[in-house]
DNA sequence: GCGACAG
DNA sequence: ATCTTGTCGC
Protein backbone atom coordinates (compact mmCIF):
# COMPACT_ATOMS: atom_id res chain seq x y z
CA UNK A 1 0.00 0.00 0.00
CA UNK A 2 1.65 3.12 -0.65
CA UNK A 3 0.07 6.68 -0.63
CA UNK A 4 -0.61 8.46 -3.77
CA UNK A 5 1.37 11.00 -2.96
CA UNK A 6 3.34 12.49 -0.05
CA UNK A 7 2.42 13.91 2.74
CA UNK A 8 5.15 15.46 5.69
CA UNK A 9 4.33 14.45 9.49
CA UNK A 10 5.95 15.21 12.39
CA UNK A 11 5.83 16.18 15.74
CA UNK A 12 4.49 19.57 16.70
CA UNK A 13 7.42 20.57 17.89
CA UNK A 14 9.31 20.60 14.83
CA UNK A 15 6.24 22.36 13.24
CA UNK A 16 7.09 25.42 15.58
CA UNK A 17 10.60 25.49 14.90
CA UNK A 18 9.83 25.55 11.07
CA UNK A 19 7.22 28.15 11.64
CA UNK A 20 9.47 30.69 13.89
CA UNK A 21 12.07 30.47 11.66
CA UNK A 22 10.10 30.84 8.47
CA UNK A 23 8.88 34.11 10.79
CA UNK A 24 12.34 35.53 11.80
CA UNK A 25 11.58 39.49 12.65
CA UNK A 26 7.81 39.20 12.42
CA UNK A 27 6.35 40.92 15.07
CA UNK A 28 4.11 39.00 17.54
CA UNK A 29 1.08 41.01 17.17
CA UNK A 30 0.63 40.45 13.14
CA UNK A 31 -0.48 37.22 13.95
CA UNK A 32 -1.38 37.62 17.58
CA UNK A 33 -2.80 41.04 18.24
CA UNK A 34 -4.10 41.37 21.84
CA UNK A 35 -7.65 43.58 20.22
CA UNK A 36 -9.13 44.84 17.02
CA UNK A 37 -7.72 48.02 17.08
CA UNK A 38 -3.78 46.57 17.77
CA UNK A 39 -4.73 44.04 14.83
CA UNK A 40 -6.30 47.10 12.44
CA UNK A 41 -3.20 48.84 13.16
CA UNK A 42 -1.21 45.52 12.42
CA UNK A 43 -2.36 45.15 8.87
CA UNK A 44 -1.99 48.54 7.79
CA UNK A 45 1.68 48.29 8.58
CA UNK A 46 1.68 44.84 7.25
CA UNK A 47 -0.36 46.30 3.74
CA UNK A 48 2.46 48.00 3.10
CA UNK A 49 4.24 45.16 2.67
CA UNK A 50 2.33 44.02 0.17
CA UNK A 51 4.25 43.97 -3.61
CA UNK A 52 1.66 44.25 -6.13
CA UNK A 53 3.96 43.38 -8.78
CA UNK A 54 5.09 40.23 -10.56
CA UNK A 55 8.55 39.74 -8.32
CA UNK A 56 8.39 35.97 -7.74
CA UNK A 57 10.57 32.98 -10.06
CA UNK A 58 9.43 30.42 -12.24
CA UNK A 59 5.81 28.71 -10.99
CA UNK A 60 6.51 24.90 -11.35
CA UNK A 61 4.19 24.01 -8.57
CA UNK A 62 0.71 25.90 -7.30
CA UNK A 63 -0.75 26.08 -4.35
CA UNK A 64 -4.00 26.11 -2.67
CA UNK A 65 -4.75 26.93 0.97
CA UNK A 66 -8.51 26.94 3.11
CA UNK A 67 -9.53 26.40 6.27
CA UNK A 68 -13.38 24.81 7.59
CA UNK A 69 -14.56 24.53 10.91
CA UNK A 70 -17.77 22.64 12.69
CA UNK A 71 -20.82 24.12 12.84
CA UNK A 72 -21.21 24.53 16.69
CA UNK A 73 -17.50 23.68 17.97
CA UNK A 74 -17.40 24.50 21.54
CA UNK A 75 -13.40 23.94 21.49
CA UNK A 76 -13.76 27.07 18.50
CA UNK A 77 -11.32 25.00 16.44
CA UNK A 78 -10.09 25.70 12.91
CA UNK A 79 -9.03 22.32 10.45
CA UNK A 80 -6.69 24.39 7.46
CA UNK A 81 -5.17 22.61 4.98
CA UNK A 82 -2.03 23.27 2.24
CA UNK A 83 -1.75 21.51 -1.30
CA UNK A 84 0.68 21.55 -3.75
CA UNK A 85 0.13 21.21 -7.39
CA UNK A 86 1.99 20.53 -10.50
CA UNK A 87 1.36 23.84 -11.96
CA UNK A 88 2.07 22.17 -16.11
CA UNK A 89 -0.92 19.35 -15.09
CA UNK A 90 -2.66 20.33 -11.72
CA UNK A 91 -1.69 17.14 -10.69
CA UNK A 92 -1.44 16.62 -6.63
CA UNK A 93 1.70 16.69 -4.94
CA UNK A 94 1.86 16.95 -1.79
CA UNK A 95 -0.84 17.79 0.92
CA UNK A 96 -0.64 18.59 4.92
CA UNK A 97 -2.56 19.53 7.64
CA UNK A 98 -3.13 20.75 10.80
CA UNK A 99 -5.82 22.01 13.83
CA UNK A 100 -5.85 24.96 15.85
CA UNK A 101 -7.73 26.98 18.38
CA UNK A 102 -8.81 30.31 16.36
CA UNK A 103 -8.30 33.40 18.59
CA UNK A 104 -10.47 34.74 17.20
CA UNK A 105 -14.51 34.63 16.44
CA UNK A 106 -15.20 35.25 12.43
CA UNK A 107 -15.28 39.02 12.39
CA UNK A 108 -15.56 40.29 8.50
CA UNK A 109 -12.36 42.30 7.67
CA UNK A 110 -10.39 40.09 10.22
CA UNK A 111 -10.14 36.60 8.82
CA UNK A 112 -6.51 36.16 8.66
CA UNK A 113 -6.22 36.09 12.29
CA UNK A 114 -8.54 33.88 13.05
CA UNK A 115 -7.19 31.31 10.09
CA UNK A 116 -3.62 32.41 9.20
CA UNK A 117 -2.29 30.87 12.32
CA UNK A 118 -3.42 27.50 11.83
CA UNK A 119 -2.89 28.08 8.04
CA UNK A 120 1.47 28.71 8.96
CA UNK A 121 1.13 24.97 11.17
CA UNK A 122 0.07 23.44 7.99
CA UNK A 123 2.63 25.25 5.97
CA UNK A 124 5.33 24.08 7.97
CA UNK A 125 4.13 20.45 7.57
CA UNK A 126 4.18 20.96 3.49
CA UNK A 127 7.06 19.27 1.39
CA UNK A 128 7.34 20.19 -1.39
CA UNK A 129 6.22 24.03 -1.00
CA UNK A 130 4.24 25.71 -3.45
CA UNK A 131 6.41 29.15 -5.87
CA UNK A 132 2.55 30.74 -5.23
CA UNK A 133 -0.49 30.28 -3.51
CA UNK A 134 -4.01 30.34 -4.08
CA UNK A 135 -5.49 31.39 -0.88
CA UNK A 136 -9.57 31.29 -0.54
CA UNK A 137 -10.50 34.89 0.66
CA UNK A 138 -9.59 38.49 -0.76
CA UNK A 139 -6.23 39.46 -0.53
CA UNK A 140 -5.76 43.57 -1.46
CA UNK A 141 -9.31 43.77 -1.93
CA UNK A 142 -10.38 44.46 1.96
CA UNK A 143 -10.67 47.81 3.76
CA UNK A 144 -7.30 48.11 4.81
CA UNK A 145 -5.92 46.33 1.45
CA UNK A 146 -5.12 42.84 3.77
CA UNK A 147 -7.41 40.42 2.88
CA UNK A 148 -6.29 37.17 4.37
CA UNK A 149 -4.11 35.85 1.18
CA UNK A 150 -1.88 38.98 1.50
CA UNK A 151 -1.57 38.30 4.81
CA UNK A 152 -0.38 34.69 4.72
CA UNK A 153 2.20 36.36 2.43
CA UNK A 154 3.56 39.12 3.79
CA UNK A 155 4.14 37.25 6.96
CA UNK A 156 6.28 34.66 5.06
CA UNK A 157 7.11 36.77 1.73
CA UNK A 158 5.55 34.26 -0.27
CA UNK A 159 3.81 34.67 -3.49
CA UNK A 160 -0.12 34.65 -3.03
CA UNK A 161 -3.44 35.10 -5.08
CA UNK A 162 -6.80 35.67 -3.13
CA UNK A 163 -9.70 34.37 -4.68
CA UNK A 164 -12.43 34.71 -2.92
CA UNK A 165 -16.56 33.49 -3.72
CA UNK A 166 -18.40 36.83 -2.83
CA UNK A 167 -17.64 40.41 -2.17
CA UNK A 168 -16.04 42.17 1.40
CA UNK A 169 -15.81 45.81 -0.28
CA UNK A 170 -16.62 47.61 -3.27
CA UNK A 171 -18.43 46.37 -6.71
CA UNK A 172 -17.74 45.58 -10.22
CA UNK A 173 -17.94 48.41 -12.40
CA UNK A 174 -19.63 46.09 -14.87
CA UNK A 175 -21.40 43.31 -15.32
CA UNK A 176 -19.27 40.49 -16.06
CA UNK A 177 -20.32 38.72 -19.07
CA UNK A 178 -21.33 35.17 -19.46
CA UNK A 179 -18.46 33.30 -21.03
CA UNK A 180 -15.78 32.05 -18.95
CA UNK A 181 -12.83 34.57 -18.96
CA UNK A 182 -15.53 37.16 -19.06
CA UNK A 183 -14.03 39.99 -16.63
CA UNK A 184 -15.25 43.50 -14.62
CA UNK A 185 -12.93 45.61 -12.25
CA UNK A 186 -13.68 44.99 -8.61
CA UNK A 187 -13.57 48.84 -7.96
CA UNK A 188 -13.70 50.49 -4.36
CA UNK A 189 -13.39 54.01 -3.74
CA UNK A 190 -12.61 55.14 -7.21
CA UNK A 191 -9.87 52.00 -6.57
CA UNK A 192 -8.83 49.13 -8.80
CA UNK A 193 -9.14 46.14 -6.22
CA UNK A 194 -9.44 43.14 -7.79
CA UNK A 195 -11.24 41.60 -11.10
CA UNK A 196 -14.95 39.68 -11.12
CA UNK A 197 -13.68 36.73 -12.91
CA UNK A 198 -15.93 34.29 -14.74
CA UNK A 199 -14.38 30.83 -14.47
CA UNK A 200 -17.39 28.85 -15.37
CA UNK A 201 -20.77 29.30 -17.84
CA UNK A 202 -23.79 30.07 -15.43
CA UNK A 203 -21.67 30.03 -12.39
CA UNK A 204 -21.37 33.43 -10.46
CA UNK A 205 -17.94 35.05 -10.65
CA UNK A 206 -14.97 34.62 -8.19
CA UNK A 207 -13.04 37.84 -7.07
CA UNK A 208 -9.04 38.06 -7.97
CA UNK A 209 -6.96 39.84 -5.95
CA UNK A 210 -3.38 40.63 -5.42
CA UNK A 211 -2.28 38.63 -2.49
CA UNK A 212 1.83 39.48 -2.87
CA UNK A 213 4.42 39.45 -5.08
CA UNK A 214 1.93 38.54 -7.55
CA UNK A 215 1.01 41.68 -10.27
CA UNK A 216 -3.34 41.82 -10.33
CA UNK A 217 -2.99 40.50 -14.34
CA UNK A 218 -0.53 37.68 -13.23
CA UNK A 219 -3.01 36.83 -10.57
CA UNK A 220 -6.03 36.80 -13.24
CA UNK A 221 -3.95 34.86 -15.79
CA UNK A 222 -2.74 32.05 -12.91
CA UNK A 223 -6.83 31.78 -11.72
CA UNK A 224 -7.85 31.03 -15.23
CA UNK A 225 -4.90 28.76 -16.12
CA UNK A 226 -5.76 26.77 -12.75
CA UNK A 227 -9.37 26.38 -14.08
CA UNK A 228 -8.67 25.28 -17.31
CA UNK A 229 -10.20 21.80 -18.39
CA UNK A 230 -12.10 21.49 -15.67
CA UNK A 231 -15.46 22.05 -15.16
CA UNK A 232 -15.47 24.03 -12.02
CA UNK A 233 -15.93 27.57 -10.47
CA UNK A 234 -13.37 27.57 -8.33
CA UNK A 235 -9.33 26.75 -9.60
CA UNK A 236 -7.54 23.41 -8.70
CA UNK A 237 -5.54 24.69 -5.66
CA UNK A 238 -9.07 26.00 -3.93
CA UNK A 239 -11.05 23.20 -4.65
CA UNK A 240 -8.38 20.72 -3.52
CA UNK A 241 -7.40 22.75 -0.46
CA UNK A 242 -11.15 22.85 0.33
CA UNK A 243 -11.46 19.12 0.17
CA UNK A 244 -8.50 18.64 2.33
CA UNK A 245 -9.75 21.31 4.94
CA UNK A 246 -12.65 19.20 5.09
CA UNK A 247 -11.01 15.67 5.30
CA UNK A 248 -8.70 17.70 8.31
CA UNK A 249 -11.97 18.26 9.80
CA UNK A 250 -13.45 15.15 9.86
CA UNK A 251 -10.26 13.43 10.89
CA UNK A 252 -9.68 11.47 7.76
CA UNK A 253 -5.84 13.51 7.80
CA UNK A 254 -3.53 14.13 9.74
CA UNK A 255 -4.37 17.85 11.88
C1' DG B 1 -27.07 56.56 13.21
C1' DC B 2 -28.00 53.08 9.22
C1' DG B 3 -26.53 49.28 6.35
C1' DA B 4 -22.74 46.05 4.60
C1' DC B 5 -20.05 42.49 5.85
C1' DA B 6 -14.29 37.23 2.87
C1' DG B 7 -14.80 32.46 5.71
C1' DA C 1 -17.93 28.35 7.41
C1' DT C 2 -21.87 24.63 8.25
C1' DC C 3 -26.65 21.99 8.21
C1' DT C 4 -27.78 18.32 3.44
C1' DT C 5 -29.62 14.20 -1.52
C1' DG C 6 -31.46 14.14 -5.01
C1' DT C 7 -32.99 16.54 -8.71
C1' DC C 8 -33.99 19.73 -12.52
C1' DG C 9 -31.74 22.12 -16.31
C1' DC C 10 -28.07 23.78 -19.52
Amino acid sequence: MRKPFHQARGPAADDSATIRAALRGVPPEWIHPPDLDAARAAQRAMAERVIAEDAHGPVARLGGADTSAERFDPEGRVHAALVTLDAATLAPLAEAGATGIAAFPYIPGFLGFREVPTLLAAWARLDPRPDLVMVDGHGVAHPRGLGIASHFGVLLDVPTIGVAKSVLVGAPEEEVGPAPGARANLVWRGRVIGVALRTRARARPVYVSVGHRVSLEGAVAWVLRACAGRGYRLPEPTRLAHRAANRVRRGERPG
